[in-house]
DNA sequence: TGGTACATGTAACATGTTACATGATTAG
DNA sequence: CTAATCATGTAACATGTTACATGTACCA
């Protein structure tokens, strides 16, 4: 058996079969709603990390159920793939921030066709954060106890679309124009 | 020729060298200079567009100088593709955040070795924004004037260490422990 | 004259994205 | 009966990463 060198999404799948054996569509809107706001995957992905995993032993399919759903269960190799992952420091993070592209570029642009953009994309942020900060009031305190690591990433999220929108703000009216909705 | 579409990394490129021409080795440096803190690239894939866009007609290679430089200058359809692009909406921005990962699976790790982890990081996070803060603290005020753009994707950089810094120190004891150096 | 920084690139592979094809089940 | 949603996947391609090979020029 070859060593199969565990990238973060796949090892990620594992973590979630930790909790019940599941097929790569319960996976999908797993991760989709539990790490989807820092850690981006397609079905694609799924699918073919579940197909590498289970050729490499680390998860069992199991029988075919409904709609041909496919489900896996872990497998101790894949345990211990998993152990060995979760405790290896974890690598930088990777931000690609298209819109700080535009903007560093935004000479070549009409100064309100730029403040359009900004305008906008301090919109998209803006309602982003009330969307975080709803789920945030709508946390039940034992849930709240019982998953502190969930409450975390939560906040994160809080905090980062609280930057974005306030680096926003303080952009100068050079650049924003002086349309902003505040 | 065909219509070659441009991604954001090829098109930066292209955003460079409307200033002068330059060799792959120049567009790395300026790069991870000017854009590194929210657009990552390597030399690998720099010398890969540039080859693409030059075999597309976007640049056109000049003479080769001192140690085998090779230049490459903006050609009119290269112009033309920047302009097309830079006039795009940018798409939301992509974060993919490991440590969140590690925290988020963070019941299969000794809480200490978590709180380690989450200290560790917290202090590389600190020492970033204290980067940027001299970073900011540098800039002369000839330069401020004449590029608020950049002046802006700096101040992002802040913000967003700022946000992350005080997320870590927001987080409840269970699990970070109480060893964390603030 | 030997080490360091400069400079270019290829090759192999890993990961991520997009488009599409197929069929099952459920709700109206 | 029909549309929407569930569910699985393949194929093709784009992008990103890592490791390596090659040689140049400068400077101590």
């Amino acid at each position: 058996m070859a060593p199969f060198r565990l990238n973060a999404t796949a090892a990620s799948l594992l973590g979630f079969l930790h909790e019940r054996p599941m097929a790569g569509w319960d996976l999908v809107n797993t991760a989709q709603e539990r790490i989807g706001n820092f850690w981006s995957l397609t079905p694609s992905q799924v699918y073919r990390e579940l197909a590498a995993m289970a050729e490499a032993g680390l998860i069992a399919a199991g029988e075919r159920g409904k709609r041909d759903r496919q489900p896996y269960a872990l497998t101790d190799a894949g345990r211990a793939a998993f152990e060995e992952w979760v405790s290896q420091e974890p690598g930088t993070e990777t931000i690609r921030f298209p819109l700080l592209l535009t903007l560093a570029f935004g000479d070549h642009l009409p100064p309100d066709r730029l403040a359009a953009i900004l305008d906008q994309h301090r919109a998209k942020h803006a309602e982003q954060l009330r969307h975080y900060e709803r789920q945030r009031a709508e946390i039940p305190p034992s849930f709240r106890e019982a998953h502190p690591a969930a409450v975390a990433t939560l906040d994160f999220g809080i905090h980062y679309e609280r930057a974005v929108v306030s680096w926003f703000d303080q952009l100068p009216v050079s650049l924003r124009g002086d349309n902003a909705a505040q």
